[in-house]
DNA sequence: TTCCCGTCGA
DNA sequence: TCGACGGGAA
């Protein structure tokens, strides 16, 4: 097999621990192999098993995030951990459906799961996935749903050792990738997106970075230091509090968890 | 400037 | 079903 002499030596692919393969795979979700590996490495570092994960507080996640993007995933990812460690005793279920259930784990990352950790034949999509089937099965089509691509998946699995084979296929599609203009484009599931440039994602990525940075901010100065109109960064700063980033005392703005009461 | 990507809530 | 959500590399 050629997978076995010429496959990525990844960090996550040395353990079958569950909770580092869920670490993983959140990282993974939307984020470049290249930029994951030295932020999981630390990571796990600092957050060895679910239950230091699950007792830290927030601001610390957010800090070892620090640099992957989408941080929502940081607030779900500990969440997850809290669950493992809260309603199955730190166990992790090896369940697709329960696993989807958990903050941030969807489809792709439960199967994921599964399959690396636990060596279950699931069948599943991911990009990795799609553009070795695109690219193999369907020359020439555009707009290809995942739905055909499936049952191919299904067919060809492996069922000796889906975790090696979900591994090579990952290897083939990063390939594929370095190789070929992106199949996927070829994909149902393609769209482009907005630019990042002066969007309120950046804006939100450099509020949480700098308040990472300053342990809190003063509203009011706020918008002048980053050059934005006060209204559009009261919305943003709203709805990071809203979405449990951080919260808003008295005209500083705090890390979420971080200040008085209850 | 363009590219990439899974989950979630509307 | 569709748009929001980061940031580093090419």
């Amino acid at each position: 097999m050629h997978y076995r002499k010429w496959g990525r030596d990844l960090p996550w692919r040395r353990t079958a621990d569950p909770y580092r393969i869920i670490v993983a795979e959140m990282m993974l979700q939307q984020t470049q192999v290249d930029r994951v590996v030295p932020k999981y490495n630390a990571f796990l570092e600092r957050f060895p098993e679910a239950d230091a994960l699950a007792l830290s507080p927030l601001k610390n996640v957010l800090a070892a995030w620090q640099g992957l993007g989408y941080n929502r995933r940081a607030i779900a990812l500990q969440k997850t951990a809290q669950r493992i460690v809260d309603d199955f005793g730190g166990t992790v279920p090896a369940d697709v459906d329960t696993l989807t259930t958990f903050p941030g784990i969807g489809r792709a990352t439960a199967s994921a799961v599964c399959a690396y950790a636990f060596d279950m034949p699931v069948v599943y999509v991911e990009t990795n996935i799609r553009r070795v089937f695109i690219h193999v099965f369907f020359p020439g089509r555009e707009g290809v749903p995942d739905a055909e691509i499936l049952p191919l998946v299904e067919r060809t699995l492996y069922q000796e050792s889906p975790r090696e084979w979900y591994n090579a296929l990952m290897d083939y599609g990063s390939v594929l990738k370095q190789r070929t203009e992106n199949p996927n484009r070829r994909s149902a599931a393609y769209a482009v997106q907005s630019r990042f440039a002066g969007s309120d994602r950046q804006i939100r990525g450099a509020i949480l970075r700098s308040l990472l940075e300053q342990g809190s901010l003063d509203a009011a100065t706020l918008a002048a230091s980053l050059g934005e109109d006060a209204d559009r960064v009261a919305r943003i700063v709203a709805a990071l509090e809203r979405e449990g980033f951080l919260a808003v005392q008295e005209g500083r703005i705090v890390p979420a968890g971080d200040g008085p009461s209850r």
